[in-house]
DNA sequence: CCTCAATGTAGACAGCGGAAACAATGTTGT
DNA sequence: ACAACATTGTTTCCGCTGTCTACATTGAGG
């Protein structure tokens, strides 16, 4: 590689010369990246190796010395949108006003427009075929989750929600996003009324977890 | 196979006759049970048809006679699992207590075990691609939510529920219920979790809701 | 009884995922 | 510098699938 590329291969970005020659240089992420597209262009089921193949110009076996098989290449994207997802709601937090209430509404937000805004990839995140990549993808999620679980336990120490199990907790209110969002992304209620759903939805939370003053 | 074959016909089950001829007489249902026999056995994406012609006996292009597509197959099996679910919520609510609480509990967790129970179906339900056959999916489903969206009415009507849009207050709770399972289903949590998950997202929901007394 | 629509069959086709053998290119030890 | 070696991409082949078209069998209604 340090022969021509060598600048561009330095900076780490993707080469993307026109003349490739035997060896594309960055296939895998080539792949990833094609991946995802499709994935939100026509969905997982329409996602097919050779297709990608051909897109990036290269012959249609040549994905398999990157992803044992189809299903592993979904696993990859899996991953990577767990870890995206991580980010976006990392920023959230860190953007978010300091009060509890607005901390939680605007991380739950941020969760639910990244729901809708990657429908197909939220699907394949949910359906993971327990798989021998399985554990990276249940570890990806564990860090995207991380985050939130931490914000419920702020908010018992500031006491603005009651005691117990954080995970249980802030499963629930998770949960309830993410059911939402699923039945956006399935055409069940229309995509107008996410921000109207989420808004009640953390409100009851709110309510329904505030802490017993006068029992 | 079955040795109870004239009883069942009389009430409008399947013949299921072994010695069939040239026409099956119920290739149509045939197909269904099969299909959903194998759905639940090793997932949607490895449900083929030719599979399923195979396991009964009958051409690999006869199933095409009954279902324009592959696509069609697995929408009306959608379609079946609403009407189903639409069924076990039903019974679950007749046979439910009197009090407001005690049917909201029932009924929830009978939408719980259902989605649990159907895991793949449920999947298949709430990714039904956008088709000509999605009106009569979105009719089922809306069949099977439409006594929740009642409950929550009458809860209101006995003054247990805040007022409010039912649809809008109703489907925060439901869309609780389904992201708990949705995690539970792809092995995000423990399946163990689930009657306390859903025992949590009951009690902060009818804390959230209850009307303010002392504003 | 005869026609006709419904239903099942047979055969063909292209596309896919996967496996194996082969080729070109980096890499590394000496 | 150069010879093994590992990595990565290519080619070829296989079985399977969904779908299409032409044909066969059957049952129902005039």
């Amino acid at each position: 590689m340090l022969s021509k590329e060598t600048l561009t291969a330095k900076l780490g970005a993707v080469p993307e010369a026109e003349p490739r020659s035997y060896h594309h240089g960055n296939l895998r992420t080539a792949l990833l990246d094609a991946a995802e597209r499709g994935l939100r262009e026509h969905g997982a089921d329409q996602l097919s190796l050779r297709d990608l193949a051909r897109e990036i110009g290269v012959s249609h076996a040549a994905p398999r010395r990157h992803f044992a098989d189809r299903q592993a290449l979904l696993d990859a994207l899996a991953e990577s949108g767990f870890l995206r997802l991580a980010d976006t709601l990392r920023s959230a937090l860190a953007e978010a006003a300091d009060d509890f209430s607005a901390r939680v509404r605007d991380s739950v937000t941020a969760y639910a427009h990244f729901a809708t805004d990657n429908a197909a990839l939220l699907e394949l995140m949910y359906t993971s075929k327990h798989r021998p990549e399985a554990p990276r993808i249940a570890e990806a999620a564990g860090a995207a989750f991380g985050p939130l679980i931490e914000l419920i336990e702020q908010g018992q120490a500031h006491g603005a929600l009651e005691p117990g199990d954080p995970e249980r907790i802030g499963l629930v209110l998770y949960a309830t996003v993410h059911g939402i969002t699923t039945m956006i992304n399935g055409d069940m209620i229309a995509g107008e009324l996410l921000d109207e759903l989420v808004e009640t939805a953390v409100a009851q939370f709110l309510r329904g977890t505030r802490p017993l003053r006068n029992p």
